[in-house]
DNA sequence: AATTAAAATGCAAGCGCTTTCATTTATGCG
DNA sequence: CGCATAAATGAAAGCGCTTGCATTTTAATT
C-alpha cells in the first residue's frame, strides 16, 4: 500500500494535519510534542496517537526557523582517513545524540586556508556550534564565528592561551616527556617524521616538545632528522628511507601516528635494522595500531574518545543552559612497549 | 572591534538588511544570490558588495523553508572507527560539497536494529536523502524513506536484486573468488574471521562465497573455522588464537578486514606460525595495512572512495535533475601478496 | 455553591527566505 | 521617435513551526 501519491515531492503531513484530525489547535500539537507538560495527559496521549498514525514527522526547517534553533554541531577535522579525527566525530556524535544534536562535517584536507571554506559552508547550513582541530586558526575564522555569534571549541590540543577554549593533552609536554624516556633509554640520536609543520599546529608543539628535551641535556636534533610526509604509508616509508639513508641515522624515532611509525617499522626491517636495538621508535597512536606491531611500540596514545565526551558534554551544557565553553586540559600518558627499551640490557621497570 | 552586542543571540544581519541598505526589494536581493542571471549585472554588484560589508549569511533554515530543500544528506554507517566507513563519508562529502550539500552523519554500532532510530533522526533533521550500509534493511526503516519521499541509496555491496538501488561489488563474488585463489594455491582449509553474519550482510555474502568456491572442490568449511569477531584488535586476536587451539586449524584464513589480518598475523607469529608456509592469511582490505604486514597479505581491497564517489555523483544528478538513482556493479580485483603464495614452491606469475 | 488561582488551550504574529504575479524599466525595430 | 517585447524589479503570500498573550477550563479553597 502506498501511503500518498509519489510523483515528485510527496507532501508530508504537517503539524496542521495533526491538530485538523484531532480538532485542536495547532498550537497545542506544537507544546504537545515540544513541551509535553505544558498539557494535560490526556491531549498528550491523542496528539502521539495522531502523531503515530499520520506518520507525521516534525519539519527541522520550520523549528530551526521558529526559533528553536538547528539542533546541528559542525565539526571541522583535516580529515576522517586519519584514525583519531573518525574516533573523535563518532565520540562527539554518540555524546550529542542522546541530546537530538546532529554533526555537520567539514573536511580541510590538512590545509589550514581552507578552514575558513569549510567553516563558512557549515555556518550557510545553520550550524549551533562548531568543533575546530588544533590551536591554530586564521583570524578570518574567529571574525566568522563572532559575527555569527557561534560558540566555538578546539580539540587535540591543549594550550593556556589559546583563542578558543580548548581540550587535549599538551602536546608540546607530551612530546618533551615522550623524548625524555628515550633519553633515559641511552637515545639521544633523536629523529622526527611528523606532519607538516606549517600546517599542523600538534606537529609544531611536537617538534618543540622534543627539542626542549634534547636542549636540557645539551645536545640539538640534527637538521636532516626531521622529516615531513603526508601520514599515510607510502611518504611515511620514504621519510624513513631517507632517515636511514642520511649521513647520521638516529637511534630513535619519534612519529607522530601510529600509522606513520608502522610504516617505519616496516622500512626498518627491510632495511636489516632491529627494534630497539639499533633503533628505537615511538609515536602518537591515534588507532591502536602501535601494539600490534613486532616489537610493540612505546607510544602516547591520543585520548580522541575522551576529547570527544568532553567537548560533547560542553556543547550540549552551552547549547542548552548558556553555560560557557572551558578549556580542558587532559593528562597524557606514557605507555612503553618494547620498542624503545634498550635492547636487551634492560628490563620492564 | 566587536561587531555587535555579544549577550545571547546575536541577531545577524538578514536579507532584509542588505534589501534596506540597497534601497531595494528583498526578492531582488534574494534572486541576485540564488538565481544570479535573472538580475542585472550592475545590481547584482551592488548586492555582492553590500553581502560583502554586511558580512550577510543566509538562513539555511528559512531558505530550506521556503522551498529550496535542506541540501544535505544523511549517512547512516556501523562506525567511523571502520576505516573503510570514514573512506565513504570523505569520498561521498568531498563529491557532494562541490554542489554545496552537506552530510550528516548516524553511527549503528554495528547494531541492525538501530538503523531505523538512526534514519528517523536524520528525516526529522531534514535531510534530502540518504545513504545506507549494505543491503539488508527493515521493512521498517523501507516504510519510513517512502513515506518521507525520500531518495536511497546502499554502498558496500552490490545485489541484483536489492530492495534500494546500491553500488559496491559483489560480495559473494568476491570471497569465492579469493576463496579460489587460495584453493590454487593448495589450501583446502579456509577458516573464515567476520563480523558477525547475524549483523552484517555482507559477512553474510562472503561467508556464502567462500562455501561455494569449497563446494566447487568437494569440500565443505568445518564448523569451528567460522570465527566471529567485533571488528577490533583484541577480540581479532582472540579468534585467531581460538583458531590455532582448535582441534583442527586451517590452513588458510580469510578475514573480513585487514585490521583483523593484522591482528590474526600477529597472532599466528606469536604462535611460531609461519605465513605462508604454515597457514595463509587473505582479507579485504579497508585501510591499506594489508601491504605493510611482513609478509604483505593477499587482499581484495574494498572502493570505498569510489563507492563514495559514485553515490554522490547520483545523489547530485538525482536532487538537481530529478534523475532516477541507479544500482552500479564495481569489479573486486584480486591483489595477490605473499601471504597466501605455496611456500616456496610457487614464484609470482 | 461561589470565588480565585492555576492549568490548559487557542489566536495570531512572526522566523528569513523564495516565488508567483503584476508592474516598471530597458531594448529592439520599423 | 513610438511601440512591442523582453528584462528587471517589486509587492505580497506563504513555507511549517513556536510562542507571547488572551481566553477558557479545571481544580482548589472557603
Amino acid at each position: 500500500m502506498r501511503h500518498r501519491v509519489r510523483s515528485g515531492e510527496a507532501r508530508a503531513t504537517t503539524l496542521n494535519d495533526v491538530a485538523r484530525l484531532l480538532g485542536i489547535s495547532a498550537a497545542t500539537v506544537s507544546r504537545s510534542l515540544s513541551k509535553p507538560d505544558m498539557v494535560s495527559a490526556k491531549t498528550r496521549a491523542r496528539v502521539d496517537e495522531a502523531v503515530r498514525k499520520l506518520g507525521y514527522i516534525p519539519h527541522a526547517a520550520a523549528r530551526a526557523l521558529a526559533g528553536r534553533g538547528h539542533r546541528v554541531v559542525g565539526v571541522v577535522i583535516p580529515s576522517l582517513r586519519f584514525g583519531v579525527f573518525a574516533e573523535l566525530v563518532e565520540s562527539l556524535q554518540a555524546g550529542l545524540d542522546r541530546a537530538a544534536f546532529g554533526v555537520l562535517l567539514g573536511h580541510t584536507g590538512g590545509e589550514p586556508d581552507r578552514e575558513y571554506e569549510q567553516v563558512r559552508a557549515l555556518v550557510e547550513r545553520g550550524i549551533d556550534a562548531v568543533v575546530l582541530t588544533g590551536n591554530s586558526h586564521d583570524l578570518e575564522v574567529l571574525r566568522l564565528l563572532d559575527d555569527a555569534g557561534l560558540p566555538a571549541i578546539c580539540a587535540f590540543d591543549f594550550s593556556a592561551d589559546a583563542a578558543l577554549p580548548c581540550v587535549g593533552f599538551d602536546n608540546a609536554d607530551a612530546a618533551e616527556n615522550l623524548a625524555q624516556h628515550l633519553i633515559e633509554n641511552g637515545r639521544d640520536g633523536i629523529a622526527m617524521i611528523t606532519q607538516p609543520v606549517a600546517s599542523n599546529d600538534r606537529a609544531r608543539k611536537r617538534v618543540a616538545g622534543v627539542k626542549r628535551a634534547l636542549r636540557r641535556i645539551g645536545k640539538a636534533m640534527r637538521p636532516g632528522h626531521l622529516l615531513e610526509c603526508d601520514g599515510l604509508l607510502p611518504s611515511s616509508r620514504e621519510a624513513m628511507r631517507d632517515l636511514i639513508a642520511s649521513g647520521e641515522p638516529p637511534n630513535a624515532v619519534i612519529c607522530f601516528s601510529d600509522l606513520i611509525a608502522l610504516a617505519a617499522a616496516a622500512e626498518c626491517r627491510a632495511a636489516g635494522l632491529r627494534i630497539p636495538d639499533d633503533i628505537a621508535i615511538a609515536d602518537f597512536s591515534g588507532v591502536g595500531l602501535s601494539e600490534i606491531n613486532n616489537p610493540p611500540l612505546t607510544s602516547v596514545p591520543i585520548p580522541a574518545k575522551d576529547i570527544g565526551r568532553i567537548i560533547g558534554e560542553q556543547l550540549i551544557a552551552r547549547l542548552e543552559e548558556g553555560a560557557p565553553l572551558e578549556s580542558v586540559r587532559i593528562e597524557h600518558a606514557l605507555e612503553i612497549r618494547g620498542s624503545t627499551l634498550c635492547g636487551s640490557l634492560q628490563t620492564f621497570a
